[in-house]
DNA sequence: GTTCCGCATGAATCGATAG
DNA sequence: ACTATCGATTCATGCGGAA
């Protein structure tokens, strides 16, 4: 029942000439942060970023449908104490290259990494920035809409008041906060702030966003049989989300660690399941 | 014992430059976005916004004291289908004119502006970029602590009084000992998102922003005798926060009518309350 | 079978120290 | 002076084991 899943292993940049132009409905992705995650990926200087994420994002418009959605997951650092600027640069480069900047959602990380600075809160915020080839995509705004009437009737009416509390703070509703404006409507369209925490006691692959996130923008940008690309597969939390969304799932990752994760884990789903 | 307010008639450009250098602490300002309220303001259209908002920038640059801090409340809108870049052109101008871009806080608008459309959700969140002249500035952290999530509540809450004392007695047992770490302790630093609710009921003026905000950041920045300025004061909220909160007020305003009902209400201020 | 607590674990950031 | 590494700080979350 299931699409396929593909994961292939080595640089985006390469990799992704092997992908047909025009083949992919939805690009999800969370690319290396500048400077972070130095033992795996080798980290990519601040000031270098945007020359080395073009020759990349050149190939996603290569590769994406003219109605096709890029989502991109990105996060500035705090370098001498300002913010740097390289993900201004990224967005201005980007529409140089030809992507519309349509839209910047905002994912509210509610369990942000601890800290305490004399001149600086919590980061607990990072971006969601969609890019788009036309002005007119493709857009399933009633997929993500929630349904209140039974929801809320089921879930929250039996429940007691601690355990509403614990609800309002899970991940999985992803608009927590709002759950008691819910009440007594039918449905409700959501807004351009998601709340979502991030999986943190994972053991052995700690994902970086939460299942939530992809399965969000999966359901909000493409439909059954189209396809989905990670182009920096990290964990692989995209395909697998796709893959059980029974949408087409491509991966590029250059670690080979994570790519035989990946793979491991895709031969086994690939086993008759017993139930 | 409230500090004095002050309401400048005219342009900020010229008005700026009657204060003195140094002067000012916070400047806590949500101008007239790119071609919105064009009735009031006449509309600076999006691709000039930098070009009009620089001498102003530079004369803020001037009347800052050297350890304030500069808040700009702002949002770029949907152009053609895209969000339009004068944001993000307006901070790379801002630091080439000598401010640090320290830091960027998310105002998430809980009760956004309800609506539909075919390619887009309700924006539901503004900027608020903090600009400073030094890495080193002030910040009154513990003036904005705010209560701790239900993590404490659910497993401190349930504690009885007269239990929290016995087991902080018996240190030894290895369970009070890790309790009295937490007595004490409901109160934690915010993180860099602002959930706020717009003010729906200001009648006569946009209501641009709610009164809790200009608190926050008065709270964060300021002491009580310094000046706070806000160059677009329009119907003065900040300017009515700062002083309640004795904190001096000076507000620059170029739209008559707005001018005229901050003075009035102002002086009624002024007049000795009856109780 | 619930409920509750202990604990590990994060796309972090700054300042000091070392080469 | 400029870069690399380390320790200290801090808090929401889920899991596993205990009451």
């Amino acid at each position: 029942m299931d699409e396929q899943a593909t994961i292939l292993s080595g640089d985006a940049r390469q990799q992704l000439k092997l992908l047909g132009t025009k083949s992919v409905q939805l690009i999800f992705t969370s690319p290396p942060y500048a400077d972070q995650r130095k033992s795996t990926y080798g980290g990519i200087h601040p000031d270098r970023y945007v020359d080395w994420f073009l020759p990349i994002s050149s190939e996603l418009l290569r590769v994406l449908k003219p109605r096709g959605t890029f989502i991109l997951n990105i996060k500035e650092k705090a370098v001498n104490g300002e913010r740097h600027t390289y993900v201004l640069d990224l967005i201005k480069a980007l529409r140089e290259q030809g992507w519309l900047w349509t839209e910047e959602f905002i994912w509210h990380k509610k369990n942000c990494y601890p800290g305490k600075w004399p001149n600086r809160f919590r980061d607990s915020w990072e971006r969601l920035l969609q890019f788009n080839k036309l002005r007119k995509f493709d857009m399933y705004q009633e997929a993500v809409m929630v349904p209140v009437g039974d929801w809320a009737k089921r879930r929250l009416g039996n429940l007691s008041e601690r355990d509403r509390i614990r609800d309002e703070s899970r991940a999985d509703s992803g608009f927590g906060k709002n759950i008691s404006n819910w009440i007594g409507r039918d449905m409700v369209y959501p807004t351009n702030v998601i709340h979502m925490a991030t999986e943190t006691s994972n053991k052995g692959h700690s994902a970086v966003f939460p299942r939530q996130l992809p399965e969000w923008f999966i359901k909000l940008f493409t439909q059954p049989g189209d396809t989905v690309l990670d182009p920096f597969a990290g964990s692989g939390t995209t395909l697998f989300i796709a893959q059980a969304m029974n949408r087409k799932a491509i991966g590029i990752e250059i670690v080979p660690e994570y790519v035989e994760a990946i793979e491991a884990k895709l031969a086994f789903r690939k086993q008759p399941q017993l139930v």
